[in-house]
This record gives structure tokens, C-alpha cells and sequence, in this order.
RNA sequence: GCCGGGGUGGCGGAACCGGUAGACGCAUCGGACUUAAAAUCCGUGGGGACAUAGUCCCGUGUGGGUUCGAAUCCCACCCCCGGCACCA
């Protein structure tokens, strides 16, 4: 009988011996760069959700292998960043020494699930080696002035007096002490991604994206838009600059809102309110962002500043407020609000008692007779809907001109005065890579007080991270390596004298950002990709990951490739071809995670069931791209699937005998060779494999014992997906190992699938009531005949006059009496 | 609130462009083999009515609509999952 473990480590064996899996990277013809998402390699191992995600990989890349293309599938370990010096907090087990043992267990386990992986060119984000290149791409982006420094937020628990990553604060709370945690001003290191924001954008009209990613990154993008508008302040030289997508509502401009943080608060503010005002932003300042942003809480909050600017339109003054609703980091961080047509800014006119006057209205809601320019409402709520016929209202001159066209005029009517210009606004921000945290690649500047920040010099990379014992955040608020006089202290490059290191490390995303870049090229150490190399590989094929990182890892590593391409590294721009998001695995209806305490563990079913049924189980369980329910009883349809395909192979082999004596089977071989090319051409994994079984049945059916020639397809569309056993069976047939390297795709012959006689369905008023046997392409004529000898069909036309035929040739007919 | 995905038997899921709903698999039940069990093989398999083969009615979240014909298209609504969220 069949032993799937022992098989599978027959063949593991075989495919590292003679590289199997290792494509010529110099001399490939036909190269194709299947790549999956690395791993973060966690203390309890490989996931069940990352093998889910590489077995559906690795199927398409053995597909594309088999089609003929060399394939490159390499794996590599995202080693560095929070998650990685977290556990090892947790734990109290150095990051240095973890980290390795985690990477070697990780190794282990993805050896046995039978991947196609190149083992000759990984990568470990943690190696020197690697991010020596992560440093020279932020010095590359240092000398493009696209990275800069400058004052941002961070999050800040005061109980455990450390700086905290996003991922750390839960509703506001330190993670670890539930502390309400606070911000902090540091100077901080930014990418500037937004210079990039409209390419970024431009590029997803044409990149070969699921639909669903690319909105998400439209979204986060969130191009808007509208017009910069300029009020001025009475009596000074100050203009508040706003931003604004209706341009068309300023005669509804009631008010101003600044940010708490906008530079113009004070000087806006009057004495009698400075006390009030100054508490508020104090206030305003010792909440955490995501505790300010809650909007559940509707109550909104906001001073007055005794101060008022000149309404660009009206010209009527607009009294200054400051409130925590209006954001810094978005926009201008002041707006003109107008409360009638804007929920918010509605919110707060009625809980301050701020006048509300309403701009834009349906004009059929309005009296026929009325003056447009002088019309009196009173709004419950915000009017916020886009109309068909919506005009301007009450707003001087332009009333009665439809809102669109009128807010242009506007634009155009205060941008002689130099008050406005239309303007796109982008919700995306700049990149923040600095982290005050050990665990990472340090950042590759030098502080000297004579010449400033001055970049280390490229022969000097890699600036190494050096062993810290206690690599714990502290109260300073500063990376760990600031306690690091050995590392820290240092001379500039610049003068010489005496200096000091950059001691925050880079963020993660940046090590992830450009890991498939260097796959291709790892036996360069002097270079961080070889151009010959990266022209032939790259950009990549396929690549195939979680919608998780539909926005942030698939954004950084097409801006920092667009980068690299304008710095001439890289003749493309866009780093994936092709990019499909695989779905979620959850069990028993659930979430799959360590806390509801229902983890799977692959290494126990690949014991159990060999991981070539464990491989077939996944991909059938749902659409490999929706994702599905994993339940392991269900684990016995695939191993009793691939018990019968071995069954079958072999007393096909010892009976041996060829051809095709039954048409219905070649019929039916033809058909199914051309599902499963389709269907994993597609990702629809699922159906490939039923498609499988179908023909599995067939050939099965009543004892029979298939042909060799029957069978020789099969074992071969089944290579992608159950590899071990495909190889065996195909040596036991008589192929040489290995079926990967001997073989190519079978072709199907749509001149097979052809039948002479097939059933159609016969409706009466569109119920089904018989099927008639026809030869194919019967006339309608013919069909009709064939149906009127049926009883059950003259019973239903009970003697009716036939109205009307429908005929779908080879299909259906459908006669209408009614 | 906004954006995206989804709701089909006891369960996971099929169904191209509107044309035989429930492929394939799991579980169940019945049978064969066996001293017995496991494994294996054969059969059953949405609900209901009349009914021995058969025939009819109902049935793809809810209510309407378009059509000869709707799981599929349109309108309104309910629920679930994921992401974003005071974005001006």
C-alpha cells in the first residue's frame, strides 16, 4: 500500500540532491519569478495560514514549470522589526539567539511541505550581508533628498516610560500596562512617498492587480479633489490657509476651525481667551490620537479664540475656533467650516450656537418664484447629498447656477484676488521609518556639530547592530543603542572630529520593501542586485500574499522600485507584474489565533496524512483566492483520493496495458485536461481537483482497471498539487525523475470532446418536464419533434396552442403555451 | 458612516455570458466483505405530497420587478466577514 511519508522523503531527498529546484539563473531561456510573501518566522512555527498561502503558490509555480517556463521560487525570512523583539521580550531570550532557532525550525517544516524552493538563494533580512543594502537604499533616497528629517507624533506610555509602535496601542491603551498612552514630539526620519503619490495612483490603472487590492490602495492614497482657499485675518499679515473639496459652499462659510497643533492658534487668539484656549490645546495634546479620533462619542469639543478672519466671498468676518476635530496631518489643518452642508461642522454649530447658512439646495424644492440669491431654510441636518438639479443659494451672484459649475466660477472669480486655486489633496502621508526600538537595521547617519547629518559613506556599510544584553526601550524614549557608547560614539566623516551615531533603527516595512530584488542576486555580496541578473528575473511574474499587506508592504516596495528607477537602478517601475491575493483559512467558523486557542500545527497532519495530502486538502477545502473552512475530518476525501490515484497507477502499470479502448474516458480525459489548465491558470484550485477526481471516478468505475495511457495524464496534471506522489507514480510509469524536469502539460483536442448524441432539456413555460436524447446540432425542428413523442411533455401542453419556441442548440428548448 | 467581499442541503463548497440548481468531497443511513472491528467496495443523499418505477408542488438571506426562463440582471431591505474611518 501507499506510504506517503516515505515517498515524500524519497523524493525531498532526490530534488535537493540534483537540484531540481534550482533553475540556472545566468543561462534560464524561459524565466519566470514566482514569488510568495516571506514569512516572519515566529517562535511556534510555521502557520497553517502560511502554508495555505505557499502550497497555492507553489502550485502555480509548478504549473508554470511544467508548461515549460524555469521557474524561480525563492524564500527568505522577514526577521527584523517588533513582532521578532517583542516575543523575545516576552520570552527573555536574546533576539540574536531566538531569532536563528526560530529561522532553522521555520526551514525544517517548509522542507517537508513539498515547495519548489531555489534553498540556494534565500534571504534573512537580519543578515548583515542583507541589510548592509537595506542601509545603502536609505542613503540612495538620503542623497535624492526623498528622506528627511523632521518633528512628528509618537506614542508614549507614561507608566512604562517607553515609546510605542501603533500596533501597541489598543484603543488608546499601552498593550502590555492598559495605560491611556500619550503623544510625544520626536524628530524623526520620513521617506517622502506623498512626492509619489500621484504615480503611485497613475500606475493602477494599468498593473495586473486583483480589483480589490488595487482599491485599497486607491483608498489609502485617497486622492480628493477641490480647491486651496485663503481667508484673511483683519489687521495682520496672516492668511488661514484651507483646504476644501466644495469650493461651491463658501458663502455658507460660518466659521474657521484650526487644529489644536496649527501654528496661527496663538497668534489668532485674543488675551481675554488665551488662558481658555491654551488649556484646551494642552488637553488636546496629552490625548492619544486614536483615544481623540473616536467618534462615537458625538460631543464635540472646542474654544473659541476671540479672533476672526474675513470670509474671502462674503466678505463678512468668520469667527476662530480650535477643535480637536480638525486634524493637523490632513489637509492644511484649519478649515472653513460650513455647518449646512457639512455634518460635523453641523454638529458643532448647533452644540456652540454658531449661525448656519445654507448654500446649495434641489431646485425643485424651491418655490418657483423665489429669489435664489435670498432664500430662507432651516435644515434639522446637514444637506450633504449630490442632486441632479442642485443650485447655488444665497450666494450673491452665483445663486441659481448649478453647484459644480458655480464652485468653479468661485474658483476662478477669487483666484484673480490670488484667495484660491484648485488643489488635489492626498490622504496618504510620508513614511515614517525611524523606530526607537533595537531590532532592526540601524539607521546609516552620523550627528556632527560642526557639519550636521551626514550620511555614512557607502564603503563603510554595514553599519552593524551590535550585541546590546539589555536591548529593552527605556525611559529616554530613545532607541536601546543610545546606551551604546561603543556604538554610538563615532568621528564624522565630514571633519573628522568627533560624532555621534543615529541610533533609532529603520522600520521593517523598508527591509520587506525590496527583498525580491536581491533573491536573484545573493551570491553577490558586492552589489545589492547584479544589473544582468535583475534584468533577466525581474520584475516579478507572479506574486501571490494576504490582503493584509494590500496596502502598506505592496505601496513601500513599489514606491522604493520607483525610486530605484528614477535613481537609474531599475529599468522598470513597477516591481509585480501580476499580483493575486490569496483568501483567509479559519476553522470551525472561526478566526484561526493563539488566543481563541485553535492553531493549527501542519507538521502533525503531514505525519499523519503526508503532505501531499495535507497540500490537497488546503487547496480544496474553497476558492484558493476566498479562502475557506479548514475541518480535519474533511482531510480523508483527499487521502482516500490519492490512495485511489495510486490504486489505480499502479495496476495499470502491472496490467499494461495502452491506448484508449473506451471513447467516454478519452472523451472525458480531454475534458478534464482542459478544466484543470483553466482552473489553475485561474487559482480556482478547488475545482481543479474535483475536476480530478471526477475523471478519477470514471476510469474506476465498475472495477475497471484503467489503461497506462489513461492514467500518464493524470499523474501529471496532478504534479502541481500532490508532487511527492507524482513523481513516484511517474517513475513507476516508467518516466525519468523528474517529472518536473521530463515532461510537459498535456494537451487537450477540443475535437475529443465532441459527442454525436447528447440530452437536452425540454421546458414547458420554462419548467423543466423531460430530456430528449439528439444527435448534436439538431435543428429546432428536430428538437421539437423529439420533444412532442414525450408524454409528460404533451400532458402539460394539455392540448394548448404552442405560442412561441425558445431552442438553445444542444441545450434546451423551451415551448410557451400561456 | 464609507469602501470591498459574501449569504446555495446536516457541513465545506459547484454552477461559463440568464438556460437541467446542489458538481466534487465530508458526515449520515442501508448493503457487501470479515468470527468481529478497521480499511475497502456498492448504493442512498434539499423539503413535501400522491405514490412500488414515476408524477407534481415548494426551494439559492427577505420583499418586489424585468424575462419564455433568474442563484445569476434591476430596485428596496436584513444579516455576516474584511479594511478604512471626525479626510474637510
Amino acid at each position: 500500500m501507499y506510504d506517503p511519508v516515505q515517498i515524500e522523503l524519497k523524493w525531498q531527498a532526490y530534488w535537493e540532491e540534483n537540484g531540481t529546484n534550482q533553475p540556472d539563473l545566468e543561462s534560464a531561456e524561459r524565466p519566470f519569478f514566482n514569488l510568495m510573501m516571506y514569512p516572519y518566522p515566529s517562535a511556534e512555527g510555521l502557520h497553517v495560514g502560511n502554508l495555505y498561502a505557499f502550497t497555492g503558490a507553489d502550485i502555480y509555480g509548478r504549473y508554470r514549470r511544467l508548461r515549460g517556463d524555469d521557474v524561480f521560487e525563492p524564500i527568505g525570512y522577514d526577521a527584523f522589526g517588533i513582532h521578532s523583539e517583542n516575543h523575545a521580550l516576552r520570552v527573555n531570550i536574546h533576539p540574536t539567539e531566538l531569532i536563528p532557532a526560530n529561522i532553522a525550525n521555520f526551514e525544517r517544516m517548509l522542507r517537508r511541505a513539498g515547495l519548489m524552493y531555489d534553498w540556494s538563494h534565500t534571504v534573512d533580512t537580519t543578515d548583515p550581508g542583507y541589510y548592509r543594502w537595506t542601509q545603502w537604499i536609505f542613503l540612495q533616497l538620503f542623497k535624492a533628498g526623498l528622506a528627511v528629517k523632521k518633528e512628528a507624533p509618537v506614542n508614549w506610555c507614561p507608566k512604562d516610560q517607553t515609546v510605542l509602535a501603533n500596533e501597541q496601542v489598543i484603543s488608546g491603551r499601552c498593550e502590555r500596562c492598559d495605560t491611556p498612552v500619550e503623544q510625544r514630539l520626536l524628530s524623526q526620519w520620513f521617506f517622502r512617498i506623498t512626492e509619489y503619490a500621484e504615480r503611485l495612483l497613475d500606475n493602477l490603472e494599468w498593473i495586473d492587480w486583483s480589483e480589490t487590492t488595487r482599491t485599497a490602495q486607491r483608498n489609502w492614497i485617497g486622492r480628493s479633489d477641490g480647491a486651496q482657499l485663503w481667508f484673511p485675518v483683519p489687521d495682520t499679515e496672516e492668511q488661514i490657509e484651507v483646504f476644501t473639496t466644495r469650493p461651491d459652499t463658501i458663502f455658507g462659510a460660518t466659521f474657521m476651525v484650526l487644529a489644536p497643533e496649527h501654528p496661527l492658534v496663538a497668534r489668532v487668539t485674543t488675551d481675554d481667551r488665551r488662558a481658555e484656549v491654551e488649556a484646551y490645546v494642552r488637553t488636546t495634546a496629552a490625548t492619544d490620537l486614536v483615544e481623540r479620533r473616536k467618534v462615537e462619542e458625538k460631543q464635540k469639543t472646542g474654544v473659541f479664540t476671540g479672533g476672526f478672519a474675513t470670509n474671502p466671498a462674503t466678505q463678512e468676518p468668520v469667527p476662530i475656533w480650535v477643535a480637536d476635530y480638525v486634524l493637523m496631518e490632513y489637509g492644511t489643518g484649519a478649515i472653513m467650516a460650513v455647518p449646512a452642508h457639512d455634518q460635523r461642522d453641523f454638529e458643532f454649530a448647533r452644540q456652540f450656537e454658531l449661525s448656519i447658512r445654507p448654500v446649495v439646495s434641489p431646485a425643485s424644492t424651491l418655490s418657483p418664484d423665489a429669489d435664489p440669491a435670498a432664500v430662507e431654510l432651516d435644515l434639522d441636518e446637514a444637506f450633504l447629498e449630490h442632486t441632479e438639479d442642485e443650485i447655488l443659494i444665497n450666494s450673491d451672484r452665483f445663486s441659481g447656477m448649478e453647484a459644480d459649475a458655480g464652485g468653479h466660477a468661485i474658483v476662478e472669480w477669487l483666484a484673480e484676488r490670488e484667495l484660491a486655486e484648485l488643489h488635489v489633496n492626498y490622504r496618504l502621508h510620508d513614511w515614517c521609518i525611524s523606530r526607537q526600538r533595537y531590532w532592526g537595521p540601524p539607521i546609516p547617519v552620523i550627528n556632527c556639530d560642526e557639519c550636521g547629518v551626514q550620511p555614512v559613506p557607502e564603503e563603510d556599510l554595514p553599519v552593524l547592530l551590535p550585541f546590546v544584553e539589555d536591548f529593552r526601550p527605556d525611559a529616554s524614549g530613545v532607541s536601546p543603542l543610545a546606551r551604546a557608547e561603543e556604538f554610538y560614539r563615532t568621528t564624522c566623516p565630514g571633519c573628522g572630529g568627533e560624532a555621534r551615531r543615529e541610533t533609532d533603527v529603520s522600520d521593517t516595512f523598508l527591509d520587506s520593501g525590496w527583498y525580491f530584488l536581491r533573491y536573484p542576486s545573493t551570491d553577490f555580496d558586492d552589489r545589492p542586485f547584479d544589473d544582468e541578473r535583475t534584468r533577466k528575473w525581474l520584475p516579478v511574474d507572479m506574486y501571490i500574499g494576504g490582503e493584509e499587506h494590500a496596502v502598506l508592504h505592496l505601496l513601500y516596495s513599489r514606491f522604493l522600485t520607483m525610486v530605484l528607477h528614477d535613481l537609474g537602478y531599475l529599468e522598470f517601475e513597477e516591481p509585480y507584474h501580476r499580483f493575486q491575493k490569496h483568501g483567509l483559512l479559519i476553522t470551525e467558523g472561526a478566526k484561526i489565533s493563539k488566543s481563541r486557542g485553535n492553531v493549527i500545527l501542519p507538521d502533525e497532519y503531514m505525519s499523519r496524512y503526508g503532505a501531499d495530502a495535507f497540500r490537497t486538502y488546503l487547496m480544496f477545502l474553497g476558492p484558493f483566492q476566498v479562502g475557506g473552512d479548514f475541518r480535519d475530518i474533511a482531510l480523508a476525501g483527499p487521502e482516500r483520493f490519492l490512495n485511489k490515484v495510486w490504486d489505480s497507477v499502479t495496476s495499470a502499470v502491472s496490467e499494461g496495458r495502452a491506448g484508449f479502448d473506451d471513447e467516454a474516458v478519452e472523451r472525458s480525459l480531454h475534458g478534464t485536461i482542459k478544466k484543470v489548465t483553466e482552473d489553475l491558470e485561474s487559482l480556482d484550485y478547488n475545482t481543479a481537483i474535483a475536476a480530478l477526481m471526477d475523471y478519477l471516478n470514471q476510469v474506476r468505475a465498475e472495477g475497471r482497471v484503467p489503461s497506462v495511457d489513461e492514467v500518464r495524464p493524470l499523474v501529471i496534471l496532478l504534479a502541481p498539487i500532490a508532487p511527492h506522489i507524482a513523481e513516484e507514480l511517474w517513475e513507476r510509469l516508467g518516466g525519468s525523475p523528474s517529472v518536473f524536469d521530463h515532461v510537459s502539460w498535456p494537451e487537450y483536442d477540443d475535437s475529443k470532446l465532441i459527442v454525436d448524441e447528447l440530452e437536452i432539456a425540454v421546458q414547458v413555460n420554462g419548467k423543466l418536464r423531460a430530456m430528449v436524447r439528439v444527435a448534436r446540432g439538431a435543428t429546432q425542428e428536430a428538437v421539437q419533434e423529439a420533444a412532442l413523442r414525450e408524454d409528460n411533455v404533451l400532458r402539460q401542453l394539455d392540448g394548448g396552442e404552442i405560442r412561441k419556441v425558445i431552442h438553445v442548440p444542444d441545450r434546451l428548448i423551451n415551448l410557451v403555451v400561456r
